[in-house]
DNA sequence: TCCATGTATTCGTTTATGCGAATACGTCAT
DNA sequence: ATGACGTATTCGCATAAACGAATACATGGA
Protein backbone atom coordinates (compact mmCIF):
# COMPACT_ATOMS: atom_id res chain seq x y z
CA UNK A 1 0.00 0.00 0.00
CA UNK A 2 2.72 2.23 -0.73
CA UNK A 3 0.59 3.89 -3.27
CA UNK A 4 -2.01 5.71 -1.20
CA UNK A 5 -5.74 5.63 -1.95
CA UNK A 6 -6.49 7.73 -4.75
CA UNK A 7 -10.51 8.65 -2.80
CA UNK A 8 -9.07 9.58 0.59
CA UNK A 9 -6.23 11.19 -0.14
CA UNK A 10 -4.65 11.82 -3.97
CA UNK A 11 -7.57 13.78 -5.08
CA UNK A 12 -7.58 16.03 -2.02
CA UNK A 13 -4.08 16.03 -1.71
CA UNK A 14 -4.03 17.39 -5.31
CA UNK A 15 -6.28 20.11 -3.94
CA UNK A 16 -3.18 21.30 -1.83
CA UNK A 17 -1.13 20.91 -4.54
CA UNK A 18 -2.72 23.21 -6.80
CA UNK A 19 -2.51 26.19 -4.01
CA UNK A 20 0.97 25.36 -4.95
CA UNK A 21 0.89 25.75 -8.47
CA UNK A 22 0.94 29.88 -8.92
CA UNK A 23 4.05 31.83 -8.53
CA UNK A 24 1.62 34.58 -7.38
CA UNK A 25 0.29 32.54 -4.27
CA UNK A 26 4.10 30.85 -3.87
CA UNK A 27 4.74 34.87 -3.33
CA UNK A 28 2.17 35.36 -1.00
CA UNK A 29 3.11 32.73 1.02
CA UNK A 30 6.35 33.47 1.40
CA UNK A 31 5.48 37.16 2.28
CA UNK A 32 2.94 35.60 4.82
CA UNK A 33 5.86 33.77 6.26
CA UNK A 34 7.86 36.97 6.95
CA UNK A 35 4.80 38.41 9.14
CA UNK A 36 1.00 38.62 8.51
CA UNK A 37 0.02 41.07 6.13
CA UNK A 38 -2.86 43.01 4.86
CA UNK A 39 -4.64 42.33 1.11
CA UNK A 40 -3.19 45.95 0.49
CA UNK A 41 0.52 45.73 1.80
CA UNK A 42 0.28 42.05 -0.17
CA UNK A 43 -0.58 44.03 -3.63
CA UNK A 44 1.80 46.39 -2.66
CA UNK A 45 4.94 44.54 -1.95
CA UNK A 46 4.13 42.04 -4.86
CA UNK A 47 2.92 45.28 -7.17
CA UNK A 48 0.05 43.60 -7.96
CA UNK A 49 -3.38 44.42 -8.09
CA UNK A 50 -5.19 44.10 -5.25
CA UNK A 51 -8.40 42.21 -7.29
CA UNK A 52 -5.64 39.50 -8.17
CA UNK A 53 -3.97 39.32 -4.70
CA UNK A 54 -7.78 38.98 -3.31
CA UNK A 55 -8.17 36.16 -5.87
CA UNK A 56 -5.37 34.06 -4.83
CA UNK A 57 -5.89 35.00 -0.92
CA UNK A 58 -9.41 33.21 -1.62
CA UNK A 59 -8.27 30.08 -3.34
CA UNK A 60 -5.58 29.90 -0.46
CA UNK A 61 -7.97 30.93 1.87
CA UNK A 62 -10.92 27.93 0.12
CA UNK A 63 -8.14 25.65 1.08
CA UNK A 64 -7.08 26.34 4.65
CA UNK A 65 -4.11 27.48 4.01
CA UNK A 66 -4.12 30.80 5.28
CA UNK A 67 -6.43 32.44 8.04
CA UNK A 68 -8.15 35.83 8.59
CA UNK A 69 -8.24 38.08 10.80
CA UNK A 70 -10.40 41.82 10.97
CA UNK A 71 -8.48 45.24 11.99
CA UNK A 72 -11.02 47.88 11.05
CA UNK A 73 -11.96 47.81 7.59
CA UNK A 74 -9.07 46.01 6.73
CA UNK A 75 -7.89 42.16 6.65
CA UNK A 76 -4.68 40.76 8.01
CA UNK A 77 -4.19 37.05 6.05
CA UNK A 78 -1.31 34.51 7.68
CA UNK A 79 -0.50 30.98 7.14
CA UNK A 80 -2.24 28.54 9.25
CA UNK A 81 0.83 26.30 8.82
CA UNK A 82 4.05 27.07 8.29
CA UNK A 83 4.59 23.91 7.60
CA UNK A 84 3.85 24.82 3.71
CA UNK A 85 7.28 26.80 3.96
CA UNK A 86 8.94 23.89 4.92
CA UNK A 87 7.43 22.31 1.46
CA UNK A 88 8.52 24.97 -0.55
CA UNK A 89 12.14 25.27 0.70
CA UNK A 90 12.25 21.26 0.19
CA UNK A 91 11.05 22.00 -3.45
CA UNK A 92 14.00 24.37 -4.17
CA UNK A 93 16.28 21.82 -2.75
CA UNK A 94 15.27 19.48 -5.10
CA UNK A 95 15.12 21.88 -7.85
CA UNK A 96 18.38 22.90 -7.24
CA UNK A 97 19.49 19.20 -8.03
CA UNK A 98 17.86 18.85 -10.62
CA UNK A 99 19.72 22.27 -12.15
CA UNK A 100 23.09 21.27 -11.18
CA UNK A 101 22.45 17.58 -12.62
CA UNK A 102 21.40 19.13 -15.95
CA UNK A 103 23.84 21.36 -15.63
CA UNK A 104 26.87 18.48 -15.16
CA UNK A 105 24.93 16.50 -18.52
CA UNK A 106 25.22 19.62 -20.72
CA UNK A 107 28.92 20.00 -19.91
CA UNK A 108 28.59 22.97 -17.87
CA UNK A 109 31.04 24.83 -16.23
CA UNK A 110 29.98 25.20 -12.96
CA UNK A 111 29.12 28.74 -12.10
CA UNK A 112 28.86 30.51 -9.02
CA UNK B 1 14.60 39.02 1.77
CA UNK B 2 12.74 36.26 2.80
CA UNK B 3 10.80 36.47 -0.24
CA UNK B 4 12.47 34.73 -3.05
CA UNK B 5 13.49 36.72 -6.50
CA UNK B 6 10.83 36.05 -8.76
CA UNK B 7 13.00 35.42 -11.84
CA UNK B 8 15.92 32.58 -10.33
CA UNK B 9 13.59 30.57 -8.37
CA UNK B 10 9.63 31.44 -8.03
CA UNK B 11 9.48 31.35 -11.94
CA UNK B 12 11.20 27.52 -12.07
CA UNK B 13 9.72 26.89 -8.63
CA UNK B 14 6.43 26.77 -9.91
CA UNK B 15 7.65 24.47 -12.85
CA UNK B 16 8.37 21.99 -9.77
CA UNK B 17 4.75 21.99 -8.33
CA UNK B 18 2.57 21.70 -11.24
CA UNK B 19 4.31 18.65 -11.81
CA UNK B 20 2.55 18.05 -8.44
CA UNK B 21 -0.37 19.43 -9.73
CA UNK B 22 -2.38 15.93 -11.05
CA UNK B 23 -3.07 13.10 -9.11
CA UNK B 24 -2.07 10.44 -11.75
CA UNK B 25 1.28 12.34 -11.63
CA UNK B 26 1.37 12.07 -7.69
CA UNK B 27 0.47 8.64 -8.11
CA UNK B 28 2.98 7.59 -10.14
CA UNK B 29 5.77 9.01 -8.01
CA UNK B 30 4.27 7.30 -5.24
CA UNK B 31 4.26 4.19 -7.62
CA UNK B 32 8.08 4.85 -8.67
CA UNK B 33 9.14 5.43 -5.10
CA UNK B 34 7.89 1.32 -4.42
CA UNK B 35 10.22 0.55 -6.82
CA UNK B 36 11.42 1.35 -10.70
CA UNK B 37 8.49 0.20 -13.13
CA UNK B 38 8.50 0.52 -16.72
CA UNK B 39 5.59 2.24 -19.23
CA UNK B 40 3.13 -0.78 -19.09
CA UNK B 41 3.29 -1.62 -15.29
CA UNK B 42 2.22 2.08 -14.11
CA UNK B 43 -0.58 1.70 -17.14
CA UNK B 44 -1.65 -1.79 -15.25
CA UNK B 45 -1.17 -0.49 -11.80
CA UNK B 46 -3.08 2.78 -12.11
CA UNK B 47 -5.68 1.75 -14.50
CA UNK B 48 -4.98 3.92 -17.11
CA UNK B 49 -4.71 4.03 -20.83
CA UNK B 50 -1.06 3.73 -21.77
CA UNK B 51 -0.55 7.06 -23.87
CA UNK B 52 -1.79 8.92 -21.01
CA UNK B 53 0.96 7.32 -18.45
CA UNK B 54 3.09 8.54 -21.42
CA UNK B 55 2.25 11.60 -21.66
CA UNK B 56 2.40 12.32 -17.97
CA UNK B 57 5.80 10.77 -17.49
CA UNK B 58 6.78 13.34 -20.29
CA UNK B 59 6.00 16.09 -17.77
CA UNK B 60 7.86 14.41 -15.36
CA UNK B 61 10.95 13.55 -17.52
CA UNK B 62 10.69 17.35 -18.87
CA UNK B 63 10.79 18.52 -15.26
CA UNK B 64 13.92 15.91 -14.40
CA UNK B 65 12.16 14.32 -11.85
CA UNK B 66 11.98 10.85 -13.03
CA UNK B 67 15.03 9.15 -14.76
CA UNK B 68 14.61 6.50 -17.68
CA UNK B 69 16.58 3.54 -18.19
CA UNK B 70 16.09 1.14 -21.38
CA UNK B 71 15.56 -2.47 -20.74
CA UNK B 72 14.73 -4.30 -24.28
CA UNK B 73 12.24 -2.40 -25.77
CA UNK B 74 10.69 -1.14 -22.56
CA UNK B 75 11.65 2.17 -20.83
CA UNK B 76 12.19 2.12 -16.73
CA UNK B 77 11.05 4.83 -14.78
CA UNK B 78 12.76 5.72 -11.52
CA UNK B 79 12.22 8.82 -9.22
CA UNK B 80 15.31 11.14 -9.60
CA UNK B 81 14.88 12.74 -5.98
CA UNK B 82 13.26 10.78 -3.41
CA UNK B 83 12.41 14.31 -1.33
CA UNK B 84 9.42 14.34 -3.75
CA UNK B 85 8.03 11.87 -1.46
CA UNK B 86 8.70 13.65 1.34
CA UNK B 87 7.02 16.37 -0.25
CA UNK B 88 4.20 14.92 -0.95
CA UNK B 89 3.79 13.36 2.50
CA UNK B 90 4.85 16.41 4.26
CA UNK B 91 1.72 17.77 2.14
CA UNK B 92 -0.51 15.18 3.61
CA UNK B 93 0.28 16.16 7.09
CA UNK B 94 -0.66 19.45 6.51
CA UNK B 95 -3.68 18.13 5.06
CA UNK B 96 -4.88 16.23 7.71
CA UNK B 97 -4.12 18.91 10.22
CA UNK B 98 -6.37 21.40 7.98
CA UNK B 99 -9.01 18.36 7.58
CA UNK B 100 -8.71 18.12 11.41
CA UNK B 101 -9.45 21.65 12.22
CA UNK B 102 -11.93 22.43 9.78
CA UNK B 103 -13.94 19.64 11.80
CA UNK B 104 -13.58 21.16 14.39
CA UNK B 105 -15.20 24.18 13.51
CA UNK B 106 -17.88 22.66 11.93
CA UNK B 107 -18.43 21.16 15.63
CA UNK B 108 -17.96 17.56 14.15
CA UNK B 109 -17.59 14.79 16.74
CA UNK B 110 -14.34 13.28 16.23
CA UNK B 111 -14.55 9.79 14.01
CA UNK B 112 -11.81 7.42 13.94
C1' DT C 1 -26.52 58.51 6.91
C1' DC C 2 -22.84 59.42 3.75
C1' DC C 3 -18.17 59.00 2.51
C1' DA C 4 -13.62 57.12 2.36
C1' DT C 5 -10.87 53.26 2.72
C1' DG C 6 -10.11 48.46 2.19
C1' DT C 7 -11.59 44.01 0.46
C1' DA C 8 -14.23 40.68 -2.35
C1' DT C 9 -16.66 39.24 -6.44
C1' DT C 10 -18.34 39.11 -11.23
C1' DC C 11 -17.77 39.20 -16.27
C1' DG C 12 -15.60 38.13 -20.49
C1' DT C 13 -11.58 36.64 -22.57
C1' DT C 14 -7.30 34.27 -23.03
C1' DT C 15 -4.28 30.64 -22.05
C1' DA C 16 -3.13 26.32 -20.33
C1' DT C 17 -4.03 21.44 -19.26
C1' DG C 18 -5.84 16.78 -19.55
C1' DC C 19 -8.08 13.30 -22.08
C1' DG C 20 -9.50 9.73 -25.78
C1' DA C 21 -8.40 8.14 -30.07
C1' DA C 22 -5.37 7.32 -33.51
C1' DT C 23 -0.88 6.83 -34.96
C1' DA C 24 4.10 7.08 -35.19
C1' DC C 25 8.44 5.50 -33.38
C1' DG C 26 11.90 2.00 -31.20
C1' DT C 27 13.60 -2.33 -30.11
C1' DC C 28 14.19 -7.04 -30.68
C1' DA C 29 13.51 -11.67 -32.68
C1' DT C 30 12.67 -14.33 -36.65
C1' DA D 1 13.00 -6.76 -43.82
C1' DT D 2 8.87 -7.86 -41.23
C1' DG D 3 6.11 -8.41 -37.32
C1' DA D 4 5.22 -8.05 -32.44
C1' DC D 5 5.57 -5.66 -28.45
C1' DG D 6 6.35 -1.49 -25.84
C1' DT D 7 6.57 3.47 -25.75
C1' DA D 8 5.95 8.27 -27.43
C1' DT D 9 3.54 11.80 -29.93
C1' DT D 10 -0.16 14.21 -32.40
C1' DC D 11 -4.86 15.93 -33.03
C1' DG D 12 -9.14 17.83 -31.58
C1' DC D 13 -11.91 18.80 -27.92
C1' DA D 14 -13.55 19.95 -23.34
C1' DT D 15 -12.50 21.83 -18.98
C1' DA D 16 -10.22 24.66 -15.82
C1' DA D 17 -7.44 28.82 -14.31
C1' DA D 18 -5.76 33.39 -14.44
C1' DC D 19 -6.10 38.02 -15.69
C1' DG D 20 -7.83 43.04 -16.42
C1' DA D 21 -11.56 45.84 -15.74
C1' DA D 22 -15.44 47.08 -13.49
C1' DT D 23 -18.14 46.82 -9.59
C1' DA D 24 -20.19 45.31 -5.28
C1' DC D 25 -19.59 44.78 -0.34
C1' DA D 26 -17.84 45.89 4.44
C1' DT D 27 -16.06 48.84 8.05
C1' DG D 28 -15.42 52.97 10.68
C1' DG D 29 -15.53 57.99 11.10
C1' DA D 30 -17.62 62.60 10.17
Amino acid sequence: MAVPQIEELELLHARICRAFGDTKRIQIMYALHEEPRHVTALAELLDTPQPTISRHLAVLRDRGLVTTQRDGAAVVYALSDDRVIMVLNLMRQILRGLLERQSDHLGVSESR
